[in-house]
DNA sequence: CACAGTACTGTGCAATCCGAAGTACCGTCA
DNA sequence: TGACGGTACTTCGGATTGCACAGTACTGTG
């Protein structure tokens, strides 16, 4: 379809969306997953956020550590390295005018 | 690069961007062109535009008419029918309700 | 032991934006 | 006349990226 569906949204901000959910607190994979549904991206397959989380490790965002779990499989911590706040920032920030301009566009009537 | 660079920002939204472009007055490529990068979308190739108008086009969302120019190559216009205009609310408001859960995620702090 | 739930990995597909190259038309300047 | 720059559009191939699907592996329960 055309239409603004909520998949071709995500892509180039679900970077930052992870980025986001990993700020205030270290967090796995599948809790990611959770964070971001529940924070009202329903749409996010699980393999776009360990897509996304590996592409943010490989590119030196992210540190990572094992942790055992008694419930289940080990969990994949992700914590945000100094890069990674920096990213968050910048791309916060980058997101933000990008919004703006946008809004400028569609017209900027008031609310939500 | 990972980055939200504006590049991966605009997939998604370009075809947005066009119908609001298009909202108050017919235009041609060229000329949506310049009104996108004037309205702050300074990184938009033409390809795209012109792709995007094509894909709109072919959607139903478009009507269109050529124009012969006194000063150079005829100028194919796009006008926005009832479905355009339909779609743009529509895609206006899927927009504003993702940005608003993007900005909540970031932790919507205040200004720009 | 089968099964459901948790947690992660790998593969291949589809969408879409872009750069580059190409076509074509116009007026100007030499 | 011919070269040139600006306008206007098309086509092609490359690159990213999100997703569905399939597969691995560990846990506790019936």
């Amino acid at each position: 379809m055309l239409c603004v569906d909520t998949t071709q949204l995500l892509k180039g901000v679900l970077d930052l969306a992870v980025l986001a959910a990993l700020r205030d607190e270290d967090g796995y994979g599948y809790d990611i997953l959770r964070r971001l549904r529940a924070a009202g991206l329903q749409d996010v397959g699980d393999a776009s956020v360990y897509g996304t989380l590996r592409r943010l490790f490989t590119g030196g965002f992210l540190n990572t550590y094992v942790v055992p779990s008694d419930e289940g499989p080990h969990r994949k911590y992700y914590a945000l390295n100094a890069a990674g706040r920096a990213e968050l920032d910048r791309n916060g920030k980058t997101w933000r005018e990008f919004a703006s301009t946008m809004n400028d566009l569609l017209g900027d009537r008031g609310i939500v």
